[in-house]
This record gives structure tokens, C-alpha cells and sequence, in this order.
DNA sequence: TGGGGCACTATGGGCGTCAATGGGACTAGA
DNA sequence: TCTAGTCCCATTGACGCCCATAGTGCCCCA
């Protein structure tokens, strides 16, 4: 199964690292890659994250864009200047920048949640709270529906 | 991964010199290159900085345009007028001279950030003012296709 | 079927290397 | 002689690479 599926949390260590579910590793390790693309999400406190390939997946989206509409060039500044990668090292962990805890809130611990194609890191209480909203609006809806 | 990517923030040294990022420079040494070629941003209070093969890739979409139109004139003008070479040191850093502080108001730290085939050096709070009005304009964007 | 052992994950820590930064000395031009 | 630009070296803190250990689930075999 090579989707991203499920949550967990794990603890940064002393030296700001903390490790990639290895559910999630091996599906990035399996491509042959040993770096992530990360991306600060724009509408969430969290980070969308994926192989080297999610970025070129972006990039492909970019080029057939009209290059002259001011939305390409934000864009391109936010793909390229508002993502990073994320080096695992070999026992597959990343270690947690400013560049992921200054958008996230990120400080002790990091939630690591499923997005299909990709995943998400989170800081554990935002994480929470933006599930039950989640649920909470699912909920209103189908309530509307039936009604 | 040989592309520019991310961002970050340097001092500049009481000799005027600062370090260009490891992750950037090796990108440009790697093609062999000791100098930068940087050009004024015409929108942006920025400049786009890499190697001389930038300038090389600007002269030959030149190229192919008609010489005799106007705009190439003042296309050539500015590439050549406008820009600048930036001599890295041995340690990889360069100083910070006034071509670069008159376009972007550095003063005393320099943002890097990453444009895929290029970078861009930036006052930080330049660089922080328009990383957020470009996510306000993206969020905004998607909020009303979605609506 | 129950127990032992194997495999693997998450976590902790040692240590060498390298990047970022500071500063001295030398050179050349004004 | 003074100033600006180079070249070189020192420091320190971060990071990569490596190995160790505890906890857990799984498999296999008696």
C-alpha cells in the first residue's frame, strides 16, 4: 500500500530530531529518495509533505500556468521560497527546524497524519483541534442534507 | 537536488561580507563557477542572483527576439546595466556592496531565498512582508475558486 | 498452543566534520 | 599613508554519520 494513511506522534529528542513514521518512510525510501520536499501550508498551521516528486508534480502545474499572470509568479515564489527539504538521515529521522516550528507551533512533539498522495506534520494540540472541526462541520452538513 | 529551494537569513560581518548559503553555493560551484551574476528585480525590491550562466540565459532569450524592436534595446540596456557580477570568496561569502543595498535596503542581514533555477537576495523584513502578501493573494485565490 | 528468539521501530547519545562568523595580515591603488 | 579588497586562519555551534538500547510485535518451532 503506497498511500499515506493514518496519524501518530512522536517525540523530538534532545537534538531536534524526530523520526518519520517508518510507515511513511519506506514509501518515500522505496522511490529511492532519501530527502523530502516540504511545503507551509496556506491555509493550515501545518506543513504538506512528500517526496522530491510532490515538488515536481507542482512545478509540472506551474508550466502549463499562463507565465505572465501575477498568480504564476506567486506561485513559483511560494512552491520554491516557502518549501524546503528535509534531509532523513539514516536511521530515517528529520531534524525540526524553525522552519517548521515557526509555522506550525511546533516544540515538543510532532503529529504525523496521512493525506493520500501525501502527509502532514502538525503540531499535536493543532492537529486535534482541527480534526474535531473537521468532524464538527462533516457533521453539519449531513445534518443539513437530511434535514 | 540541484535547484534553489528554501530560504534563509545570514549577518553581514562589521567587514560588509556575508556567508551565501552552503546549500546555494554548492549549486554554483559545482558548475564551476567563483562568481555570481545578480540583476535587479523590476517588481520586487530583490535581486535574482546565479551563476554567469543566468546572464548567458537572459542574452539568449535575447537572442532569439527581434533586435530591432525597442524592447530588446531596453531589455539589453537593463541586463547589462543593471546587473552585476558578485565575486564569492574563498569561504563563499560575498560583500555586500552598495548595488545590492540601494535596490533592496539591507542593512545589516541578508535573506536567501530560493527560486528554483535562480535565488534572491532579500532585505529580511522585505522578504517576510512579501512572502505574506503572497500567501494572502494564494489563500484568497483559492478561497474564492472553491467558493 | 505457548514460549523463545528474531526483526524492527522509536529514541538516546558520541564524535568528527563543516558551515557561519570573526578577525589578522598583506597588497594595491588613491 | 590611508583605505578597500584579498587571502588566510581560528572559533564555535550545528549537523551528519554512526552505534546502542528498550519496547513490541511476529514468526517459528518444540
Amino acid at each position: 500500500m503506497n498511500r499515506f494513511l493514518g496519524h501518530m506522534t512522536n517525540r523530538i529528542d534532545a537534538k531536534g530530531r524526530v523520526s518519520v513514521p517508518a510507515q511513511f518512510r519506506l514509501i518515500v525510501q522505496s522511490a529511492g529518495h532519501t530527502e523530502l520536499y516540504a511545503l507551509r501550508s496556506l491555509h493550515l498551521p501545518a506543513l504538506d509533505v512528500g517526496g522530491p516528486e510532490l515538488l515536481t508534480r507542482f512545478d509540472k502545474k506551474l508550466e502549463s500556468a499562463d507565465p505572465f499572470a501575477e498568480t504564476a509568479d506567486d506561485m513559483s515564489f511560494y512552491l520554491h521560497a516557502d518549501g524546503g527539504f528535509l534531509k532523513l538521515d539514516a536511521d530515517g529521522r528529520i531534524t525540526v527546524t524553525d522552519f517548521l516550528r515557526e509555522h506550525t507551533g511546533i516544540s515538543t512533539d510532532v503529529t504525523f497524519a496521512g493525506a493520500n498522495t501525501h502527509f502532514q506534520i502538525w503540531q499535536p494540540d493543532q492537529f486535534e483541534a482541527h480534526r474535531a472541526r473537521v468532524r464538527a462541520r462533516l457533521a453539519e452538513k449531513r445534518r443539513l442534507e437530511t434535514s
